[in-house]
Formats: C-alpha cells, structure tokens, sequence
DNA sequence: TTCGTTGCAAAGGATTTGCAGCGTA
DNA sequence: TACGCTGCAAATCCTTTGCAACGAA
C-alpha cells in the first residue's frame, strides 16, 4: 500500500494530509520495521530540516487512533511502533537491536479455547523476540537486554 | 512461597534483609496480582509511612534482577510487576484494570517450530488482555484502553 | 567495621500540552 | 474562512541517581 492510499483514509476521517505526515508515513512504509520517535525524526532530519519531535509524537498517536501503525515496547524505556498489517492477522519474530520483524503466521488464540469463566477478551499480544541475522553478528549494545517476560 | 524463602535467596546473593524489602515482598506475594509501584507505596503507606517510592523502585529492580518478580507494561506509562512463578513455565490472562492473573498452560512456542534461519531466540511474551470477572462489571474506567496491538 | 539500603532532593528521559501562527480544504 | 497542524517552550509522568545517614552481618 502507498502513502497515499493512507493519506486518502486519513482524510475520510477528517485529517488534512499534510506534508510532514505523509513524509512520516512514506518513512514507516520503507522501513518496514519497528522504530522510535527519535529515530523517525533522526532519519529525517536531513530531509525535513524543521520537523519537530512534537510533530513526530503527534503523528504516531494519529496514525495509531486509526489503526495505521502498531506500537510495541521490547526495548526499555521508548516505544517503537511500525505499518500495522491491514490484511491478515498475525504475530512476529522481532529483532530488539534493529526493530525487523519476521512474520509469524500462527496465533496461539485459536489453541486456547474458551476463556475462563467470565473474562471479557478485548485483545492479545505474541511476540518472539530476539536478534535477527545481521544483528546477532554485530558487536552486542549493552543497550539491549530482554524486557519483562523470558 | 513466603516471603522468608525469598529473603534468604536474596542473603546468598549478596543482599541484605531488610524490613522493608520483606513487606515489598510480603505485599507482592499477598496482592498476586500486577501492580505498580505506585500501588504498591500507596498501599502500603497505613503500615509504613516512611517507605519511599524510590526504595520500592530500587527493590523491584533487585527483585527483578534475581527473577523473583516479573514486569510487563499492559497499562499506558507505567510498568507493572508481580511475583514470578519459579515452577512451571505458562503465560497470563491479565486483566488491564486491576493486574489479577489468570494462567494459561499453553505455550505457543513449541507450535511455531524452528525459528526462521539466522534468527536468535532470546525470549517471548505471550499475553491475552482483557477484563477480569469482577472488573467487567464495574464502571467503565476512562483510563483504561487496549494497549499496543490487540 | 563494612557495605548494602534508604530518604531526600534533583536529575533524566520519553511523551504530552498550551499557545500563537501556518497550511489545507 | 474554518479548523486541523506545527514549532516552541514548558509541563508531566515515570523512573533513576548522587549523597549522606542508617542498618544488617
């Protein structure tokens, strides 16, 4: 999908399609991966002199009101969030150096059966984490480490 | 578990026993649930008003370093902790208004087969959000919503 | 006595918000 | 023109840290 088949749903909805947002969103669909707000705003400085963090941090919360990106927290501290998935359910492999993700097709809900008596679902999170092939060779960030949860 | 088994892990690691690390850990095994930090001064202040918010981050931290509790962030900004299970492997359905736990045997891990070549496996989270019996009953509380994913 | 622990005050870091000017529809 | 969007500065919120006094072993 390309920016602007978002940029158009953003606007069914009432949002103005700005320069700086379909710019964010150009950047998240190329990346493909899981990313910061620092690191949206880092990469594209060069090209985007006066975006603003604010700017960045509004955008994310827009785009994730609307479902257009996904948020997830493996790396301590910030957020990272990506291009939500429009099409098929389904979970990830995620590296914590670099935020790539490997799909998983398999959802483990469905093996679950009913809930417990009484507990209301309203949602569910699977996520593999790790690193992936070109990070695992890489020199280990004493950055990284495994979140809550093994 | 009690709390004196917990201490004396800790004593072998190096720590000392404190007061008021026991009643952390006294609180934490009693609530069995997910809480905050901010929860846990806030209940715990009636019985020890000079305990701070800083000791208990300090002793969530130790506790967490040696395994005893583990963290997860279902709730917008703040992380929540509870004891760990030392036994056998499972995952949570957590309710996102009050933390209270239910356990899941299954793991999905052995579903997924091997992990994609080149990808290091270094942990998972697996979790099914929702409300608890007696929470779903309750008022609708503003603050809640589905975190990342769904 | 030694060294981990704690409270206080202050610092950090990520994210949000008030406000006035700007840009899209 | 109307109202959403943006940058700037400042504020919040959660969590961590420096330091000196305190307490466990």
């Amino acid at each position: 999908m390309q920016p602007d088949a978002y940029m158009s749903a953003l606007k069914n909805r009432g949002y103005r399609a700005t320069g700086k947002r379909r710019e964010i969103l150009s950047f998240l669909l190329d990346e493909n991966r899981y990313v910061s707000a620092r690191e949206i705003i880092d990469h594209m400085r060069e090209k985007h002199p006066t975006l603003s963090l604010e700017t960045v941090y509004r955008n994310l919360r827009t785009m994730q009101t609307e479902g257009i990106i996904e948020e997830s927290r493996f790396k301590e501290g910030e957020s990272k969030y990506r291009i939500a998935c429009q099409t098929d359910h389904h979970h990830h492999y995620i590296c914590i150096r670099c935020g790539r993700t490997l799909v998983i097709k398999h959802c483990p809900m469905p093996d679950l059966g009913r809930a417990p008596e009484g507990f209301t679902v309203l949602g569910h999170r699977f996520e593999v984490l790790g690193y992936c092939p070109d990070c695992r060779r890489s020199e280990p960030d004493p950055q990284d480490h495994m979140p809550e949860g093994r």
